[in-house]
RNA sequence: GGGCGGGUAGAUCAGCUCGGAAGAUCGCCUGCUUUGCAAGCAGGAAGUCCCGGGUUCAAAUCCCGGCCCGUCCA
């Protein structure tokens, strides 16, 4: 690190002196006569109960307070991001208000919207969720507020370093009214994304308040290099200049407002501030890493305050649960808001995780209260700064009813599942780990939870998670096949996209690529966005397939390819491509109709268009019922017959994002600065490259086959649009016309037909069972009189013949007194059985095995009732003649 | 995307380790008991052991593949 990124003339000019902190080592710049550089663990926070601001701000107070200090100072204010960063496809959430701005902004491919900006960023970070409630300043939720610069390499400077800690510099003094003095600048560097560059970290009473960065590097395989565009990346914890201003006992009782104190009246929990400032401060200089440093910082404040570690916990383990729910709600209220369902999979499970563990905590505080109302409170108290929250609070409330539910079932079961394994265990003996981590790591059950349902039988171990991690370590293979591609391939003019209609061009070859033809124009559509290619002819030759490589098509043909550099001429199968088109516009409107019927929560989470048949992937938290389903298809053909247009367009991607907001991923990120739209008026825009019809009419008939939830919070929509929409319905009236005629009864008796059938076949074959019954009976009677006689032992032998019941015969016979039973069948193989009643002691696996021997084949079971088969057919008869002395020997013995 | 658990009567589940005649409880039906109810007694009906292959004389059970549900983790 050099001295020089940070010799800036701001720092010199007002008289600002470098020193170096004698217990982190690093150098800070001040006003003040400071020793250390004044971030914890070097000193402790000095602000609880003593504001270095001028003024108590609330949250909203706070943010305003920023937003307009940069807006005065020739900012633009920009509003929030979505929480999903559906921008970009390497990460599920936004975490820092820079993702907004990546990769599209930092690459040269768009413009910011304002630059310079200012922005308060919703964002959401899981790596410390076990901190929250708990450290006093960790959230999974936080508003980055920040101001941005990007200093185009041949474009206009806005401004970098020194105008950066200035403006932080007057914001905290100037506008909120902090002595200068106290104001301490650390310097340091920052690396991530594969960006680097100094920082500056702002530390104010012993707490770091924000972060500046400057971003001046990308780090490339060939190293370290400039980048074309620096970067000033601010992050300022909007939650932690709140709690600052307020100076109260922990981050949490400044920013979670109205909602705090309603459930701490409803738990009827009243905060000691003398424990709570004591901890916050004691956890405040501590890293916390492991279970064991909060146990660590929770006895040290049990020391500092000279009481006992149970006394303390009894204070402060219902605020932390409180803590836990007020932060977890106000996440769950923006990421629900912004289109993630709860699920076991991706985005999905952050949000479950976060309803299990907010319900574990109302659990422990014994509070009757849904979390539902909890995250109804957290609106009521965002919806003026976010007014989008208004429209979709019933929408939010109702996926997390659902998932609230989901767990009260998961508990149910678990409950049942302790019960029956503690009921398998021994006087006084406990539950094994083992089967300890099971109930979690399979069962979704807290071990504290289980502990609940059977407090004598478990005990939980310290170290209980860290067994559980263990269980998921393996090595994990990866492997990524980069396929090796020439370096610049030719661009493909696109006719489709010029002439939908266009069917007929010729072109000139241009290259092969992977055994393809590349050609400096086509009209042929390739796999793309769920779509299927175009088929048809080229060079008289039939096209297989067609895809594309970044911009240039590939088409691969049947038969050898033309030469590089002749002419050709292209047709299109123009009914296939009509076919592909109405199911391509018909995802569209089925997404855009599922959304208003079913709520904001409905994205596209993935899609297949062929000719015969296509579907639509939608996230939502249930299958659809059969009302919904027909609902669906209702309102969709209704679109169809109102024939809207569909508008497509190229857009600059800003202009395309301000007119529809982020609905227009539905495919996820799309690349580029220019996207094309397709805008079916007034009930969907999408970003997407595929073909469409120019109004819904040219849809068709619209039929949804079926639904089906092919995972948790996603529901396959299988439908089919236009000619096989028609060709779906020919098939099914024809399947109906030939029930009828093969049951020789109208279509509109089938289902009382079918009804009648099943009865009959029921009662069939029930008279079928009394019929064999008998004859059974019988034969068991004349088995019985024909059996011989071995002392008081009577034996019976016989060869059943087909349509016996062996099994059957053989149970009764063995219910009478002194009997034994030899039963052969001789069918493609032959079957033995011997059985005995209860009240002989003959072994019948020695005499199966003895009658056996001489036709080969196997056989085993019971001592009394042994059955085997095997061995040759041929052989039987002769066995079963044997038998009766083999029966007698075994008897005597 | 990966790990783990599961799928047996209407419901909840046992049986699977170690292959050998499909079970329990609740619910349901019939009868008895009771003024009636709760209940009790006696009897009864109810099964594609998720699907498909394989091994075996024999598969709910073992092996392989698939489907579905749950759950933990990224």
């Amino acid at each position: 690190m050099t001295g020089s990124e940070f010799d800036l003339a701001f720092f010199k000019d007002n008289g600002f002196q470098r020193r170096r902190c004698p217990k982190c080592q690093r150098y800070f710049w001040s006003l003040g006569d400071w020793e250390t550089c004044g971030e914890p663990p070097c000193e402790e926070y000095t602000f609880i109960g003593n504001s270095p601001m001028k003024e108590r701000l609330t949250l909203h107070e706070m943010r305003e307070a920023y937003l307009s200090f940069f807006e005065n100072n020739g900012h633009g204010r920009v509003k929030r991001y979505p929480i999903v960063a559906r921008w970009r496809d390497d990460v599920f959430f936004t975490q820092a208000s820079i993702y907004d701005f990546q990769p599209w902004v930092l690459n040269g491919v768009i413009e910011p919207p304002y630059n310079p900006l200012t922005i308060s960023q919703t964002c959401v970070r899981f790596n410390d969720i076990d901190n929250v409630g708990k450290t006093g300043r960790h959230f999974t939720f936080f508003e980055m507020c920040a101001h941005h610069a990007f200093n185009k390499k041949d474009g206009q400077f806005i401004y970098f370093k020194d105008r950066t800690v200035e403006l932080c510099h007057r914001l905290f003094t100037e506008s909120l009214g902090t002595d200068p003095l106290k104001m301490r600048y650390i310097e340091e560097w920052w690396e991530g994304g594969g960006n680097a560059g100094p920082c500056v970290e702002v530390i104010l009473d012993g707490v770091e308040v924000a972060t500046l960065v400057f971003m001046m590097y990308r780090d490339t395989p060939e190293g370290r290099k400039p980048m074309d565009m620096t970067v000033v990346d601010t992050g300022y914890g909007l939650e932690r200049m709140t709690w600052v201003s307020q100076g109260v006992s922990s981050a949490y009782e400044a920013v979670f407002g109205p909602v705090v104190t309603w459930l701490k009246d409803l738990a009827k929990v009243g905060p000691d501030e003398r424990v709570l400032t004591e901890y916050s401060k004691v956890a405040g200089s501590t890293n916390m890493r492991t279970a064991a440093d909060v146990r660590r910082i929770r006895e040290t404040t049990a020391e500092r305050m000279g009481i006992g570690y149970d006394e303390l916990m009894r204070t402060i383990a219902p605020l932390e649960d409180i803590y836990v729910i007020c932060d977890h709600s106000r996440a769950l209220m923006l990421m629900l808001n912004d289109g993630v369902v709860p699920s076991n999979v991706r985005d999905g499970y952050f949000a479950r995780m976060l309803v299990r563990r907010a319900l574990r905590s109302i659990r422990s505080l014994d509070l009757d209260l849904r979390l539902a109302e909890v995250v109804g409170r957290q609106i009521d108290h965002f919806q003026d700064i976010f007014p989008e929250l208004v429209g979709n609070r019933e929408d939010v409330l109702k996926l997390v009813q659902v998932e609230e539910d989901r767990y009260f079932e998961t508990l149910g079961r678990g409950k049942q599942l302790v019960g029956r394994l503690v009921n398998g265990l021994g006087e006084g003996e406990k539950l094994p780990l083992e089967k300890l981590v099971e109930l979690y790591d399979s069962h979704g059950l807290n071990p504290e939870i289980a502990k609940e349902f059977a407090p004598e039988r478990i005990d939980v171990p310290d170290n209980f998670y860290m067994q559980v991690a263990a269980r998921h370590e393996r090595p994990e293979e990866e492997v990524s096949e980069v396929k090796e591609r020439p370096e610049s391939m030719p661009e493909t003019r696109l006719l489709y996209y010029e002439d939908p209609e266009l069917t007929e061009f010729e072109a000139t070859v241009m290259e092969e690529i992977d055994g393809g033809v590349v050609l400096d124009r086509t009209a042929f559509y390739p796999e793309g966005g769920g779509q299927e290619w175009d088929l048809g002819l080229l060079d008289g030759k039939r096209v297989s397939r067609v895809i594309k490589i970044k911009t240039t098509v590939v088409h691969f043909l049947e038969g050898g390819n033309p030469p590089i550099g002749s002419k050709v001429k292209g047709s299109i199968d123009l009914e296939r491509r009509q076919q592909l088109m109405r199911h391509h516009t018909a995802a569209h409107l089925i997404n855009g109709v599922a959304r208003g019927l079913f709520g904001n929560h409905i994205w596209q989470a993935g899609a297949h268009k062929a000719v015969d048949q296509a579907r639509l992937d939608v996230t939502h938290f249930e299958n659809l019922s059969t009302e919904q389903r027909d609902r669906l298809e209702r309102e969709v053909n209704r679109v169809v017959l109102k024939d809207l247009p569909i508008s497509i367009q190229f857009m600059p991607r800003d202009e395309a994002e301000a007119k529809h907001g982020y609905r227009l991923y539905q495919g996820g990120a799309v690349p580029g600065k220019i996207i094309r739209v397709v805008d079916v008026k007034g009930l969907d825009a999408e970003a997407c490259g595929g073909l469409h019809c120019s109004h819904t009419g040219m849809v068709g008939p619209v039929r949804i086959a079926r639904t089906k939830r092919i995972q948790d919070g996603v529901v396959r929509i299988e439908y089919t649009a236009g000619m096989a929409a028609v060709a779906g319905m020919q098939s099914d009236k024809r399947l109906v016309e030939g029930l009828g005629d093969e049951l020789n009864v109208p279509a509109e008796k089938l289902p009382d037909m079918v009804t009648k059938l099943g009865q009959e076949l029921r009662e069939q074959r029930k008279r079928l069972e009394q019929l064999s019954a008998v004859i059974n009976e019988m034969r068991v009677r004349e088995l019985l009189e024909a059996a011989d006689q071995v002392g008081e032992v009577r034996v019976v032998v016989h060869e059943a013949p087909p349509g016996e019941d062996p099994d059957e015969m053989s149970k009764q016979l063995s219910a009478m007194p002194r009997t034994v039973i030899v039963i052969g069948v001789r069918g493609e193989k032959a079957k033995l059985l011997v059985a005995r009643s209860a009240d002989l002691s003959m072994d019948c696996r020695k005499v199966l095995k003895a009658i056996m021997a001489p036709m080969g084949g196997g056989g085993g079971g019971k001592p009394d009732h042994a059955q085997g088969g095997g061995g040759d057919p041929q052989l039987l008869e002769a066995a079963l003649k044997r038998s009766l002395d083999i029966v007698s020997r075994e008897l005597s013995e």
